[in-house]
DNA sequence: GTCTATAAAGTGATAGAC
DNA sequence: GTCTATCACTTTATAGAC
């Protein structure tokens, strides 16, 4: 093999890593296995980590700060907010649809997380980072679409997260098409009924019925 | 050990089984820790069963049976929808807070399920039974509330379903009490605001308050 | 039926040659 | 730095005594 600085190696070994828990699960992502999707020699793995526990710690921060940066470019604002919230999911969805192992992939090493104590705290990171993402889209979406939402948005990107946590899951199960669609329609509508014109602040202009 | 029934020794691994499940993860549930949990040798496991394997596949089904049973009889009607809603979320999550590791196993054991050939229709079969119960309660509310629901039972089955399974994986990674408090209070709101007051299809007398 | 003992294969990690 | 060879241990599963 090429002499790799350490953390080149230690970024291929992530990725490998990653391949091989989508592909075949948490539990087959043995150190063997790794390297073997590395193309490497078992040695050149305790080169770069000092065990597979520090590597799968590595793993899971990777996957979560990649999941933040994807979900930060997601807003595309079309006619109204039904539409762009409706596409917004679609978009999502189309992405599950075509790497349903990297959201199986996900929830693994979440649930993973929780039984190590020392990667206890991650699932809340990455549970945060995902609300983050929802709640910055929900905000971007005000003056975008010249509306105001209703509710609190802290609350809007609660609800936002469950359904599109919900929806993951539901669609795994099930693979379901039809039914994801006719979700996304539902979130789609509630979060057009949600919406409201925007008022300005300070002037006592009157309630907008929409 | 005492001489039992292969039946009798089958489900007492199964639930050693499940034991070491919620409290240890799935890939802490080795042969030798779970007769250990039943207290029994390593060779009465392979009499019981003819492989670990086995073993997890009846884990998972009495899992999904039992959930089935447990949901059927949940419906407590109160004065209104809203109320009616947020006790039996309510009543959802003080089982989820008493007990997190079995949903937690739950979770684990579908994602399990979804990794090998022929597990893999579980997820769906319990995903469904979850669903038919969602079904039954919001069908069984109609006439006790006085209400008719102002989309398809169906639909909104999926939804409910969507947004427990959404809180559920939410508390378990931030543990955030109130945040789902808030959720549950959403939740209660939009089935209220989906409830419709009755209306006799036939004789036009009138609908009922209850 | 239930046990002890052990086989056979897989695991994470390291030593030591190059 | 990178490899091969190997250690120490755990895993599932079975053989064979009782």
């Amino acid at each position: 093999m090429a002499r790799l600085s350490a953390t080149d190696r230690r970024s291929a070994l992530v990725r490998a890593a990653l391949t091989v828990i989508a592909r075949d699960g948490v539990h087959a992502a043995t150190t063997r296995a790794i390297v073997a999707e590395a193309d490497m020699s078992l040695a050149s793995f305790h080169y770069a980590f000092r065990s597979r526990d520090e590597l799968i710690r590595e793993v899971i921060t990777f996957v979560v700060d990649q999941q933040e940066d994807a979900s930060r470019a997601a807003i595309v604002p079309l006619g109204d907010v039904r539409a762009t919230v409706r596409a917004a999911m679609q978009a999502y969805f189309e992405l599950l649809k075509e790497h349903p192992e990297r959201e199986q992939a996900m929830f693994e090493l979440m649930h993973y997380s929780m039984r190590t104590a020392e990667l206890g705290a991650l699932p809340a990171v990455q549970h945060g980072s995902y609300r983050t993402a929802a709640t910055a889209l929900l905000e971007a979406a005000e003056p975008l679409l010249g509306i105001s939402w209703g509710r609190p948005v802290d609350e809007l990107s609660r609800v936002l997260v469950a359904l599109t946590d919900g929806l993951t899951y539901a669609w795994l199960a099930d693979r379901d098409d039809a039914a994801a669609e006719r979700l996304m329609d539902y979130i789609a509508d509630t979060f057009a009924g949600f919406a409201e014109p925007a008022h300005v602040h300070h002037a006592p202009s009157g309630g907008g019925a929409q």
